[in-house]
DNA sequence: GTTTATGCAAAGGCTTTGCATTTCA
DNA sequence: TGAAATGCAAAGCCTTTGCATAAAC
């Protein structure tokens, strides 16, 4: 899908789930969703802030926290808490389920899809009688590129 | 194992632990380890001090912080985000892998065993070269109580 | 014209840090 | 005795909240 093909399926994905719930359509969340779906990867709040800073929108951290409920909400982003308190997030709209490897040495986070965690998710479903609405996998421990550090010192 | 066992095996291991990192022998970081074993489930830190608190041994928030951190290195406890800035933490040693499913609405956490997250992680190791320590898995959604309350109003 | 959202700053909660005191080796 | 750990309080960081102002409906 192209990038300006996703944005006016998510602005619309949006819009009607603000609509929906009573919401009002503000510009600085439309902003925000623009912004979100601008770039690839995990973002967190201050970054989101600084990034839109440095364009022309300005939104103030509340909002930018009050939003991201929002689109938490209609599953068009998705928060991670790999370490420590601050939570990451990223889009989650056309983009293919996906789990983390994240390095305990260095903190770099890689993407990885294993089929297989949808059929846990299955059975838990049907095993437990709970209502999945969405899962988060993080396998830590040592990347390739710091394995080859620790083995070279 | 009966309680009493498993104690001295923990404790034992975390002796060790401490005299191959050149970590002292303390007896609050044992006291700690005694009162993580002595009680099942999830707690976080300031359950856990208010636990030794009302007992006859008190430690300060610093040293349950610092402890925890020898404990997660030697594989003793592990640490969760489940939800908000608040780490969870649970006695790892001799328990059976398990991962979490959360209810995004009473806040509950229930535990369920998969072998394929086995599966799942030794391809994540194969593929991607990583060297994994452990993983954690967490199903988000509604819990059979509260699809019922839902359902009834 | 109401009601809801924004922005700012203050408050809050969890965690980390600095430093004097104590304790282990 | 010297180095490391403890305890306390302060500081830090991320997030939430309160309230006046602005904007959507």
């Amino acid at each position: 899908m192209m990038v300006a093909e996703q944005q006016a399926s998510v602005q619309r994905i949006f819009s009607e789930y603000l609509e929906q719930h009573g919401h009002r359509k503000t510009p600085e969340r439309f902003a925000i969703l623009t912004e979100v779906y601008a770039h690839e990867g995990h973002f967190d709040i201050e970054r989101l802030y600084g990034r839109m800073k440095l364009k022309k929108y300005r939104v103030s951290r509340a909002t930018l926290y009050n939003t991201m409920e929002l689109l938490l909400d209609c599953d068009l982003v998705r928060r991670h808490r790999f370490t420590g308190t601050q939570a990451q997030f990223e889009k989650s709209h056309a983009y293919r389920q996906h789990d983390h490897l994240i390095c305990t040495v260095c903190g770099d986070v890689a993407e990885f899809c294993d089929p297989r965690i949808q059929q846990i998710r299955n059975t838990a479903s049907e095993v437990m009688g709970f209502d999945v609405r969405y899962h988060t996998l993080q396998i830590h421990g040592t990347c390739r590129t710091c394995q080859a550090k620790r083995q070279a010192s």
